[in-house]
DNA sequence: TCCTAAATTGTGAACGCTCACAATGCATCA
DNA sequence: TGATGCATTGTGAGCGTTCACAATTTAGGA
């Protein structure tokens, strides 16, 4: 004869809402009325079958309860593909998917909401096509959608059509999505200012990619600030294109001759770094020959040496909102607008008045 | 009257496996044979209905499928919370959950399955209870143990009960577990022998906690090393807890007197930058005063100053490994048993020749 | 006390897929 | 030529939940 587990409930190996039901002495509907937490529910039936919930361990299926039309507590977030793949690739790691896991994860199991990943490649039609299929096999609740992808109309005209809500993180607001941002071009704007009270005079922004929209919202920032108080200032532009490697190049190129600039505002930290090797391969000091601010903060920052000046990010709060406002929209509440998140400049060790 | 969309297949709301089937004239049956790669369905069908799924644009739908009683296409990966949250909120990042999440991904999606995190308290009623609810909610097809949940056979036994398979990762070998580690007292007996050579006498393995069964086994190597080659060296060990203060504070009290040690070996990068940082203010250069070797090996560490010399843990890699066991254990392969991969000792600029 | 409306509970159907099994087609062999 | 067996296809049922609706109970007011 079977092994009579069948008996005792918490050992049970599939208890659905029908167990607990006859347990209540309900009807399944009353279950799931419990469970989704629906008004109209008698007291005494309530906790009857709150108690039954509790005996048994009955925990829902989620897939089942996908398939009788209800949520699927699923926050999809979208990443650039080629861009993170590289960062991996070549040993970077990807500190702002860690930060994402961070800020999802916090703010969904709150809600009893998962978060998963999915890679997207930036072509047009990849990218339709790859989100389309992700929508199909996962239905989830609500999708995030980072950079550049943020930037895509036609991933959010999509998630439009399939009436699945939609977060851009860090990108110009849109309609009908959830925009969560931080002031970059205020950041910009104040990184720059911090220089020019320092007493720099040439300063240099050194630019990821124009793909993203933040670059174009932080030179802005930074051209406005040098225009304002710039006191006769001047601002030279030097494109990075958010990697070690080319970075270093250009920055190589651009630190030459007498009117070099004493200042770098750098879009990323993996491009600070590089600002770092190259002014130590050419016997400059950081940072009395050259200042230095970085937008991010990831954790390695911190440790470098000089510790860096940088603009933080608040990347898994970015997250944790926009997954606050999906699952709110989910949950058949007014969707809200638009977040701009508090950034802060954390002065550290890389900024000092210009020695020339 | 309604949009006209449900006459064109690519834009439609929801293509289900029926309009498939219609389209291409044939059972939900066969469609299902082709989706799922059954051997039995004739090339001309199948090559009809994969021009229909082709054409409609026809994506399964998960939760269907695992209702319909076929895998989920999930994979688990289970994280100890208290000290995954500790990291985040003290601003340094978990740089192992990204690279879980490379590794991961990586291996999932080309088999069209997904990843999901959870965070489990370590204390084991609570754990066992979390790890259920997420079994009976999410179904996956496997579950990823990593320390300190991997040496938790409570866990481990509730996973064979479920007949889910389980990976244990970095952990002791388990009967009916996928186990997949780096060999860590290979590990750690290189690193100082590699100290050793170079002409230490006093060498200090920096401890992480003894919850981590590794700790041990690193710890074993560290000390066979001496013994075995040792020409009379001292071996001493400082607890560090895997944490910066705590290991800042330990390692201070370790570095003062005649006979300090003159190398440390350090069970993760964050309690080598705490050495660091405490070198740095008792006036100790690294690596002439002190040489250094960290386990780990984070993205941050090659930009410290000076870059870390560092045991390589192929985090990424084992999570791959351990996921793509997994689904094939879960398409009916044979399980293999353990596989430990190789670690690498990356010599960077911690690491010299003593000078008393 | 009875009627009406609101609150509470229950019932069938549906979601999209796979399972187990049944039915058909086709080639092979005697 | 007919049976035999395998390869291929189709059919009904079921997975665990929710939906829309129907049925019942309860409370409130005349």
């Amino acid at each position: 004869m079977a092994q009579q587990q069948q008996q005792d409930g918490r050992n049970r190996l599939n208890v659905t809402i029908e167990h607990v039901a006859e347990a209540a002495g309900v009807s399944r509907q009353t279950v799931s009325r419990v469970i989704n937490r629906h008004p109209n529910v008698r007291r005494q039936v309530r906790e009857r079958i709150e108690a039954a919930i509790e005996s048994l361990g009955y925990v829902p299926n989620l897939a089942a309860r996908r398939m009788g039309g209800a949520k699927s507590f699923l926050i999809l977030a979208i990443n650039d593909r080629a861009r993170t793949i590289e960062n991996w690739q070549a040993g970077r790691g990807n500190d702002w998917v860690d930060q994402m896991l961070y800020g999802g994860m916090t703010a969904c199991e709150v809600h009893g909401y998962h978060m998963l990943f999915e890679l997207v490649e930036t072509g047009v039609d990849v990218a339709r096509r790859k989100l389309g299929d992700a929508l199909s096999s996962l239905r989830p609740d609500g999708v995030i959608l980072t950079p550049p992808h943020s930037e895509n109309d036609q991933l959010i005209e999509l998630l439009a059509d399939r009436k699945i809500a939609c977060a851009t993180i860090g990108s110009s607001i849109r309609e009908g999505c959830v925009g969560v941002g931080m002031d970059e071009a205020g950041a910009a704007h104040e990184a720059t200012r911090h220089l020019l009270d320092l007493g720099h005079r040439r300063v240099a922004f050194l630019a990821g990619s124009s793909a993203y929209g933040n670059t174009a919202l932080r030179r802005q920032g930074f051209e406005d600030a040098l225009s304002e108080g710039g006191n006769g200032a001047i601002g030279t532009v030097i494109k990075g294109d958010f990697n070690f490697e080319r970075a270093a190049d250009a920055v190589a190129e651009a630190l030459v001759g007498k009117n070099r600039p004493t200042a770098i505002i750098s879009e990323n930290d993996e491009m600070s770094f590089a600002v770092l090797h190259v002014a130590n391969r050419l016997g400059l000091s950081v940072p009395s020959d050259i200042s230095l601010i970085s937008f991010e903060d990831t954790p390695g920052v911190r440790f470098s040496v000089p510790p860096l000046t940088a603009i933080r990010q608040p990347t898994a709060a970015m997250i944790g909102q926009a997954c606050e406002q999906l699952i709110a929209i989910r949950a058949g509440e007014q969707a809200h607008g638009n977040y701009i998140l508090p950034y802060e400049l954390v002065v550290r060790s890389t900024t000092a008045t210009p020695c020339d």
